[in-house]
DNA sequence: TTGAAAGCGCTAACAT
DNA sequence: ATGTTAGCGCTTTCAA
């Protein structure tokens, strides 16, 4: 180090990090030579005295895609923001890498955890070691039910429910719904507040109707032909997923069927492609960069509280449902586009 | 830590990290003990001493998009593979959070770092600390020309060249393009193919017809609408960004013009977005996340050399033109569509 | 096969 | 306002 130049060891260090018991003149010298020495300050020697990595860990199923992407922004940028580098890892959607991202992230010694699950995950034993150390944890987007843990959501079932609404107000009557793994509260809650939007118009919930999958877009195409060689075929789509809504459209587009005004559709996302297919495709906005923002800005305040005093807290974003025409045959309703960047 | 319980301190070390000297018995017990004791071994205290972090920086643009999102995602999957732990950063497309997160990463303690570059950057200053201190580095996709770096980037020149040959096979004379700031190799690179391609068919570069931009959908609108504007317009459009074209392509749709038969109209990227298109857009393929990998493995392999060893490499992966659509007259010169996932 | 001891680079309590 | 000293948790010579 620098003591030799000048005289002192830790008089350098408390120059460096702005000591207040410091005279301006010391200061100027040291931070002089460290530019001059091309001095680089170890983060990692630091955080090991300090007890501080300064480090967040976030855990998302995978990277791509324009969700977890925005999230992910979202999350870097306040973290950064707030002095936390962040490390990420991806799930890829399987429990056994879930498993291990945890270990990694604990040995890392992060000072808090930002997870949303794979879609495989089904319990959470996997999550206690995180308990029993204290470190603070909160969940995005995909949680679990009946789980004690802090939590940054949409309203997953008031969207859906909204939305199904919207397809009953446009005259819909057999509605058909794509939807995901019910362990996971996204999809399960949207199937409930589709569920439920039938039941409080006092219409039938028609199993027939309902197709589970991954809802890719691939099995929107298979669901979409099924649906079709039914004997009362559904007169609406809503799909758990932008993707799943796509494929349908492409099947009933190659059925020469017209969209809204043979079928309505709709799908959940407000994925960047929906607003530029034919007709533009009517989703729910999940506000990801919020919920990223929003996911650590409760991650912070955990942290600085007494272990002792915690008391998992649950954030619920308002959803925010997209009219748009392949659902709107009366078009007066449709939502105000914003300008595209 | 656990001697207590039998008796050693660094016995406990090798029986964990599984040294060949030690009894299968001592392993034995001490995985046990450690399990537990619920023992989490602290990296950063092993990386202090080893002088190693296992950790490699990467700085992005931004996060957002498909085209990072999907590069991060090979850069993570690969990178863990390898035993490393991934810091992410966003320059938001400013030199100034460039060098701030190259701050960074160094004092993290990174053994190597990935960067695409920020559309603002301009020189390669900042980045002679980690030369100065023999941090590997590679860039990606977004390069400085004439700089001695190692790097992986497509073929931009030829994604390029190839693609207004196409247009010019199609019929097209007089091709406009838009393009993005030169001093950043993909840009340049997609110019002078852009360039080239004419000249080489003896069609003449019109400046009129080259619209310098951001590349953004709402600079797409603004170009398309001058172009109509101009007293003899162009038969087709080549942008550097799918974005950009989509622009172009709502303009055309809203005068009533007919892609591709009233004009051809090509992007760059292969957003996803470009396959949901009426039309569905011709467009180039980045290869993303072959990118990803490709730039750690060549990280790797630095990062295993002598830095007196080393040279910088460069690789160039092969575009992919994806002619589609909205560039076709004569339908049979498709590329195939592969399956959406 | 195991133990003893030193030290990675930094910071903070204590002393001056 | 500055120096002294100890130690964060781990690994690794060196010695036994």
């Amino acid at each position: 180090m620098a003591q030799e130049l000048n005289v002192s060891p830790s008089t350098i260090s408390r120059a460096l990090s702005g000591h207040h018991s410091i005279s301006e003149a010391m200061k100027k010298k040291v931070r002089a030579l460290a530019e001059q020495l091309h001095y680089q300050p170890n983060h990692l020697a630091a955080a090991l005295r300090k007890g501080r990595s300064n480090l967040i860990g976030v855990m998302v199923p995978h990277i791509e895609g324009n969700f977890f992407a925005a999230v992910v922004h979202g999350i870097e940028t306040v973290a950064r923001k707030a002095g936390f580098n962040v490390m990420i890892c991806q799930s890829n959607e399987d429990v056994n890498s879930e498993k291990q991202n945890i270990e990694a992230m604990m040995s890392a010694q992060v000072e808090g955890i930002l997870v949303s699950l794979a879609r495989t995950t089904r319990d959470f034993r996997h999550f206690e070691k995180i308990r029993r150390r204290e470190i603070p944890l909160v969940l995005f987007d995909r949680t679990l039910e009946h789980v004690n843990v802090s939590s940054v959501v949409i309203d997953d079932y008031l969207g859906a429910f909204q939305l199904v609404q919207h397809l009953i107000d446009q005259g819909a009557r057999r509605i058909a719904h794509f939807e995901g793994p019910r362990h996971l509260n996204i999809y399960n809650n949207r199937f409930r507040g589709y569920h439920d939007a039938l039941i409080s118009n006092g219409l039938e919930v028609d199993e027939q109707l309902i197709h589970y999958g991954n809802l890719t877009y691939a099995e929107g195409l298979e669901a979409m032909e099924k649906l079709l060689a039914l004997p009362n075929p559904p007169d609406a789509v809503f799909s758990s997923s932008d993707m799943g809504a796509l494929g349908a459209m492409h099947v009933l587009k190659a059925r020469g069927l017209r969209i809204p005004d043979d079928m309505l559709l709709a799908g959940f996302s407000n994925e960047p492609i929906t607003s530029f297919t034919e007709p533009m495709l009517t989703s729910v906005d999940q506000r990801c960069e919020q919920m990223g923002q929003a996911a650590v800005k409760l991650l912070l305040e955990i942290m600085h509280e007494k272990p002792k005093d915690f008391l998992p807290r649950r954030i619920v974003l308002p959803p925010d449902v997209l009219i748009r025409a392949s659902s709107l045959l009366h078009k007066e309703a449709a939502t105000p586009e914003p300008v595209l960047r």
